[in-house]
DNA sequence: GTGGTCTAGACCACC
DNA sequence: GTGGTCTAGACCACG
């Protein structure tokens, strides 16, 4: 459970935990029926405001990605996979429609884009996701 | 001189001013020693508050994009096209950069992206820009 | 943190507070990773509008001297003391051969300028500077 | 009667202007009695507004440096010479002043500050003032 | 608590 | 008319 936190990127730090949580939860890094860290236990490793983390777990829990589990802790619910994976799709796909469409308003060339989609395509692996 | 504004768009309304006038003048639409309209006009065209403008205006004489003539208004400089120029291209580079290094991050396949990619591209016009 | 404001001296009050903390920083007044008064703490310090505070900081974040910590403040960034040390040299030395410029323009006789500067250098303390 | 005006100075183009003709005046490049270039035809010289000379030359009758020939112009005072050397000497001697002070409290070095003066001293030329 | 943004309205110098 | 500055007060997200 490493998640990269970057304090200065602009995207609140919450949102940061929310969509690395739904990410690793879509490929499989995190499985159904374990266990997550603990408020104060992400917190610290993370060496943020346990708070933040707080709002990150309840926002995945208002969206029945992780459920409370009394006494123990929270988990990922049943529908939790399903659920990221869609969720990546939208996300991922609604960014790239938003920054194209402000390169075309910019007027900027069909080319010059190629160019730059070329390059940061190569950087793609082979895939091979895990297909629970 | 039309920009499209959206006060719920999450982008603060003076940045959505930097950006779009920084288009406009890196594609042609905006002249070189033309002055640009007035803070007050702009903010009643835009239905805005003149203070809002004027930040974004500050902010782009910061950047030595507008210089005021005393008295008159406010124009582009003489480096204005060529910055707002290397500017679009910065910016919507480093954004399909980040968006695509999270789609990696992500577990995202490559395929998967690619079929985005593919029905957004197709949306680009022939391009003529004026070379000027 | 005593800043001396002087609402009448015909430079705006921001940049006062841009220009002095500036000053702070590069004779070591202000130390690296101290959070700094925060806008409201200022603001009522100086007993002047948090708005003009805030600007002073904004400019100080645009130039990279001062960066936020969401949620707690503001700090000095890495690199602070060193442009606070360029700036502070380059904004004298420029306001100096300014005047000097203007006295050789005036017609005015080097041993009437010596005259001035004999008697205003007498007043430098002997000087011992933070090397941190 | 050639000025240097610089409108993107911060110093308002009418103040340069009588700034420069005071200095004109005092080191003998205008002689007593000799008319003054008209509003029209100094605004014509220097590109600029006839209202902004006209507003100088306001200033400068209003401190008894220039009066008014009915039907021909403008022209010296009596005693314009000895209150232009005057009013040079206190403004080159004030903002003399105000930089070292400046640079005092700023915390800079005795010694940088003399680097600086050195040098710009040493652009002085030999003096011969007009004794007049 | 913090900073960020926006609005409203005022006064100023300048042209 | 123009931009520049300052004040006052509001709302927001974040920690």
């Amino acid at each position: 459970m490493i998640l990269q936190i970057d304090p200065s990127s602009g995207i609140a730090i919450y949102e940061q935990i929310v969509r690395q949580l739904k990410f690793a939860i879509a490929n499989g890094r995190l499985r159904q029926g374990e266990l997550i860290p603990s408020v104060r236990e992400l917190a610290r490793q993370l060496a943020i405001n346990p708070n933040t983390v707080a709002r990150a777990y309840r926002q995945l829990q208002d969206e029945q990605i992780l459920e409370t589990v009394r006494g123990q802790g929270m988990r990922m619910t049943k529908g939790a996979v399903r659920r990221c994976r869609t969720d990546r799709a939208k996300l991922i796909s609604s960014r790239l429609k938003e920054v194209l469409l402000e390169a075309r308003q910019s007027g900027m060339q069909r080319q010059d884009v190629c160019k730059i989609l070329d390059r940061e395509m190569n950087k793609f692996p082979e895939s091979v996701e895990d297909p629970s």
